[in-house]
RNA sequence: GGCUCCGUGGUCAAGCGGUUAAGACAUCGCCCUUUCACGGCGGUAACACGGGUUCGAUUCCCGUCGGAGUCACCA
């Protein structure tokens, strides 16, 4: 059996789309299952889109996701050069463009946008369709010479017959058979003398030995003419692997509007490399058992093509998130540090003990900037109402909070020992004294504490933290508020 | 609009002629708890519809409806 190849095959015009991401994951996936080769292949035919800085953002996302290429522009395997523009210099396109032309597979098309425009044409939803009418097909060969000869401006079109019926296959859809009057007679090279991808792909695929096409599903209804253009050179097309589409919760493609459609995006608002990749190689993919949780080794070892889905996905933000967690929890606390610490830093700029704030949030975040919410209180005491002392399974309210507050604030001004285990030991004893439930008293003082309803740990940790100074003066204060 | 694809709970999904139709996220309830969270337990919730084929259809075929994609000198 031949070596499987797969390919990725961005343009550089900008940042990391998800749907692409996938993509990538998948040719990686399927190449090292079965133990082939990964390439990486920058399409960058489109002079106007391109993006300066493009080119970086795809070597990042690849080395950062672990999506490690075989061959690439900067991994020569002999089937360079690996960026389109550079190919083009080579005059590949052109000289497969002429092969075509020869065969009768394809014309000189001299027409310009002028002539183009009175072509018949339909407005549907507010997009205009045009079909090519195949004027510049009857030019003869003396014609075309002149013109040429002339220095005119011209396209290369592919010759398509309007009768008859073109089919491909695909390994998750099946045949798919599609009538050829249907098809537009599609521009091969452009008049500035790059291919169009349509074409620049095939070429490419083929010369660079690719086995296994895989891509978008939105590449479904053109890959009829593809398939022409390997019958025509009479080359063995590859095998088509068609992924479904990824929408938003509208189910419409991803769109940059949606606010999380790219890695860079998703990385921005806190989430993790392995959590987004775990996350995007289930949108359309599911493994034999019920697991969910994969490192990328395990999903090479699992990784089956024919379990791709054939629906298209919505992206789910809320699934993301709890997926994102659950890897900050299994995180090395070291390394969540070191992550968390920006986060903490941004609220918090009293001398703490930082460590035991990262601690304390970790099993209760899902994203990074989650921190935030849960330590602000740390720095500052915020105003906070006195309703919260109330609480029902606690049997706490306003009054039993002022006792408590105001029987143990003489023991904490008498208290050395701030550490967690310490005041817990000391508050236990006054609960059993009091004869009453570890809420009764602990509520309280959490909420003078933190003034807030929600914290990342219970009253005497937090203390721990605040340290003596700082709990004594937010005892008072509770005291205070609840003494009005 | 033409063409193509798709159609199992709100979402991701298993299923591949006979099942009490898995599991996960979300949601709801209970338990645990130094609040919340975590964790544990449990609940609500789906085969788009109509015809066939078959002893038997979520599963196969056809149609309807619904959704999406595509129709560039963009990829």
């Amino acid at each position: 059996m031949e070596k499987v190849r797969t390919r990725f095959a961005p343009s550089p015009t900008g940042r990391m789309h998800v749907g692409n991401l996938r993509s990538a994951l998948y040719e990686f996936l399927i190449a090292k299952h079965a133990g082939g080769d990964f390439m990486l292949r920058i399409e960058d035919t489109d002079q106007e889109r391109f993006v300066e800085g493009a080119v970086d953002i795809i070597y990042r996302t690849m080395e950062k996701t672990g999506l490690v290429h075989d061959e690439g522009p900067d991994k020569d395997g002999g089937y360079g050069p690996y960026v389109q523009s550079e190919r083009m210099k080579t005059g590949i396109y052109m000289k497969y463009a002429k092969e075509l032309v020869e065969k009768g597979e394809a014309y000189y098309c001299f027409c310009d946008k002028e002539r183009l425009s009175t072509l018949k044409s339909e407005v549907v939803e507010g997009k205009e369709i045009t079909v090519y009418d195949k004027h510049c097909l009857s030019l003869s060969k003396e014609e075309v010479e002149a013109n040429l000869a002339a220095g005119k401006p011209f396209v290369i079109r592919q010759n398509i017959p309007n009768e008859g019926t073109t089919t491909f296959h695909d390994e998750l859809y099946g045949d798919i058979t599609v009538e050829n009057s249907e098809l537009d007679d599609m521009i091969l090279i452009k008049s500035d003398g790059y291919p169009t991808y349509n074409f620049a792909n095939v070429v490419d695929d083929h010369t660079m030995n690719i086995t296994h096409v895989v891509r978008g599903n939105e590449y479904l209804s053109s890959s009829p003419k593809y398939q022409r253009l390997y019958d025509a050179f009479g080359w063995k097309s590859p095998v088509y692997i068609h992924l479904p589409l990824i929408t938003d919760e509208n189910h419409k493609k991803l769109s940059k509007r949606c606010g999380h459609s790219s890695f860079e995006d998703l990385l921005e608002q806190g989430f993790l490399t392995e959590a987004i990749i775990n996350y995007i190689a289930l949108l359309g993919w599911s493994p034999e058992d019920n697991r969910e949780i994969f490192t990328l080794d395990e999903l090479i070892k699992e990784f089956d093509y024919r379990r791709i889905s054939k629906s298209p996905a919505v992206f789910d933000y809320v699934k993301l998130k709890w997926m994102n967690g659950e890897y900050i929890k299994a995180m090395d606390f070291d390394a969540f540090y070191e992550m968390a610490l920006p986060y903490i830093k941004e609220v918090v700029t009293k001398d703490l003990d930082l460590k035991k704030i990262a601690a304390m949030v970790k099993t209760r975040i899902e994203v990074f900037p989650d921190i935030k919410e849960h330590i602000d209180f740390f720095e500052a005491l915020p105003e906070y109402d006195v309703a919260m002392y109330t609480h029902k399974k606690m049997k706490t309210n306003s009054e039993t909070s002022l006792e408590v507050l105001t029987e143990i604030l003489p023991r904490l001004e008498t208290q050395e020992d701030y550490s967690n285990d310490a005041l817990y030991a000391m508050l236990c004893a006054y609960v059993e004294e009091k004869g009453v439930k570890n809420g009764y008293v602990m509520w309280p003082i959490r909420t003078a504490v933190s003034g807030k309803q929600m914290t990342p740990g219970g009253a005497t940790e937090l203390m721990e933290i605040l340290g003596k100074e700082e709990s004594i003066a937010r005892i008072k204060k509770g005291i205070e508020l609840l003494s009005k």
